[in-house]
DNA sequence: TCAAAATAGGACAATTTTGTCCTATTTAAT
DNA sequence: ATTAAATAGGACAAAATTGTCCTATTTTGA
């Protein structure tokens, strides 16, 4: 479905939320360490999405990454995943002919479009904030 | 969402089952070129089809694949990606967590499982009569 | 000022996926 | 029988993705 790179990135930012909603700064080990992800390929992740202004990177001793509260609540998973997969899931065909066209459509256009579209609802309308919730209660987890 | 060797064997399926329903056989060459698929690459996905009963394939001159006549109204979408894909299309996580699993799900578990199943739901439901349905009337293409 | 701790970023390596090439084998037609 | 046309399959190559390593830079705090 997604990349790997997307995969790490949803829950890099998803845990980074979380520390930055409880007013802590997310170090890059801390952040691989609580979503099971190899370090250095974490690092390149957190940069695209520093780039793309969906986290803040701060360098330094006591740096690391944080995102700032008010946007927790507005940042949604399909930002993130655009970041890094950039627009397949949202217009790729589902048999794989160049982009999806419902001028030429392929045989299964219409069933696929329909779940395509379920998908991009939900990630247009999953917000980060709505990640951290089950996390802090023990109903969801980054890793296991 | 699918690899490129699912998109291909799913193309090459089709094809068959459009013509084998014509009553003709199918070549490698012809497959290749009206799915605008590599022939090399398509030759593998076809042995893997072959070998997974999903298609018949005939050696010597004049030989091709093609699906028995009967079939093509149960072969069904799910068969074809288990057969190339496996399983990860039905019980792998949203967030690439080790599977799914609903005892420690990830932050978008309930979410994702609803769309996953779906997806399953579709695939399951499809079957190579209804994919070459449209392709006859040129109502859909798979190639462009 | 200096050392330590952290991110930035380039170069590289490993793995997986995608794709090619060549030879063997099978079968039909001559 | 021989030849031609087709699939089978192994070995290899290319490309993309995933992952590592090293050095530079930035910042804090002693
Ligand atoms: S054309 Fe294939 S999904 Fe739209
Ligand atoms: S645990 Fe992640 S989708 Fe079910």
């Amino acid at each position: 479905m997604f990349s790997k790179a997307c995969e790490y990135g949803i829950r890099a930012s998803t845990y980074i939320a979380l520390q930055s909603h409880e007013g802590k700064r997310a170090s890059l080990k801390d952040i691989a360490r609580e979503t099971d992800s190899p370090v250095a390929f974490t690092a390149k992740i957190l940069q695209q999405l520093s780039k793309n202004k969906i986290i803040d990177s701060v360098q330094g001793a006591a740096g690391g990454f944080e995102i700032v509260k008010s946007k927790i609540n507005h940042i949604k998973l399909s930002e993130i995943v655009y970041a890094i997969d950039g627009d397949n899931v949202y217009m790729g065909c589902g048999l794989g002919l160049e982009k999806c066209n419902a001028n030429k459509p392929c045989p299964v256009h219409d069933k696929f479009v329909a779940i395509r579209d379920d998908l991009r609802d939900m990630l247009e309308n999953t917000t980060l904030y709505e990640m951290t919730s089950g996390l802090e209660v023990g109903l969801t987890y980054l890793k296991r």
